[in-house]
DNA sequence: GATACAACTTGCCGCCGTCAAGATTCCGAT
DNA sequence: ATCGGAATCTTGACGGCGGCAAGTTGTATC
């Protein structure tokens, strides 16, 4: 609703985009509806069509939102943290914490089989995100002289916290089934970073 | 198709499941469809619902038949790998072989938006499965007197592992973007496991 | 003010999941 | 052997869905 100078609703997809967060939100992925989208943008069933082409055009567009939002949370969350370190934990404990509050942004982000991995939108949003990672990765690397390969270290970092992410709910069934003391994302975070690093520079 | 003594077909369930796999893997879960599933297994379009209640119960079987599938792979590969490191890797390249070759099951286990998580069945299943995972660092943790938490790192190698298959895609779309070789996903899943496994040492 | 174009609507098509009701097949008790 | 009931599967119908074609409304340009 960022307002807008559209014709006739003023920034309609904008509004389509908020509209489909909701409906993630309220009925998950599997019950997605571009029509029940249209319906609580106020417009008809097929408005959607003309500014997405189809309903994976607006996933698309929404997933490419959500890694602006990774982005956004991943520098504000880095900055003023200098130690490499510091910021790695920084950078993951914004990740788990934006996959929570932006739910269905992130449900969306890496589900290839209901978006357009090949939009250049969406590539460039999502290379933008991933370039926080892989500098804050980059300069632990030169700040310790590790001698190990950039991509390797990023990749392991991402996959690490993307699987933390990924297996939260599983994780805290297990640790109920335990018996266990819920354990926080924001420590598993912590640890985990902290084992990496300590993994990287035992090369 | 284990054959069995079903009273019309033989045996459905497993015949509507097979069909459930066969059309993930061909038109991918977002087009997911019963009626094309009972349409290729011969038999209804309301057949399904008799064995499985509803398209949700389907599924949720499947990711519980996916996740004895990785308990089989994971058994079988560590069957014979004394080093628990060695073992560790080895469970490792069997999940993300399994995740391409069992692609559409694995699609399916940890969507959570599509199954049943609470299915007994299912439940169950999951649990044999991290078991093996469990064991094995257990046993990494005992004969190194590692003293770090037997759940964090199982949940840490198991979150790295779980990114590394959800990342897959888009590893090597970036790889490809940076003019890198492609990376062989055993290789990373060594190398990984190598950095995770120094990185408790390093406590 | 005419015209070209963008934004949006209406109406339709076939497909979907699910429910209700009926037909068929099997099995155990008699 | 047969009969009743339960399990298995089919047929038919309903509303909702995504997408297409055609029409309508509003806007900008000349």
């Amino acid at each position: 609703m960022t307002s807008g100078t559209g014709y006739h609703h003023g920034d309609l997809p904008n509004a389509l985009r908020c509209a489909a967060v909701d409906v993630i939100d309220e009925r998950g992925l599997g019950a997605f509806s571009l029509r029940e989208v249209a319906r609580r943008a106020g417009v008809s069933h097929t408005a959607p069509a003309h500014h997405f082409g189809d309903m994976r055009g607006l996933l698309t567009s929404v997933a490419a939102e959500g890694f602006d939002a990774l982005h956004a949370a991943t520098v504000e969350a880095s900055h003023g943290v200098d130690d490499p370190v510091e910021r790695l934990i920084a950078l993951g404990e914004a990740y788990v914490t934006l996959a929570r509050s932006n739910h269905a942004h992130c449900e969306v982000m890496f589900r290839v089989d209901v978006i357009d991995p090949d939009d250049p939108v969406l590539q460039e949003a999502g290379m933008r995100a991933y370039a926080v990672l892989e500098d804050t990765v980059r300069s632990l690397i030169e700040t310790e002289h590790l001698d190990v390969d950039l991509d390797e270290a990023t990749w392991l970092c991402w996959s690490t916290m993307q699987g933390l992410v990924t297996l939260g709910p599983k994780l805290e069934v297990i640790a109920e089934l335990k018996g266990r003391h819920q354990p926080s994302s924001a420590d598993l975070v912590r640890e985990f970073t902290v084992r990496i690093v300590a993994g990287l520079r035992a090369g």
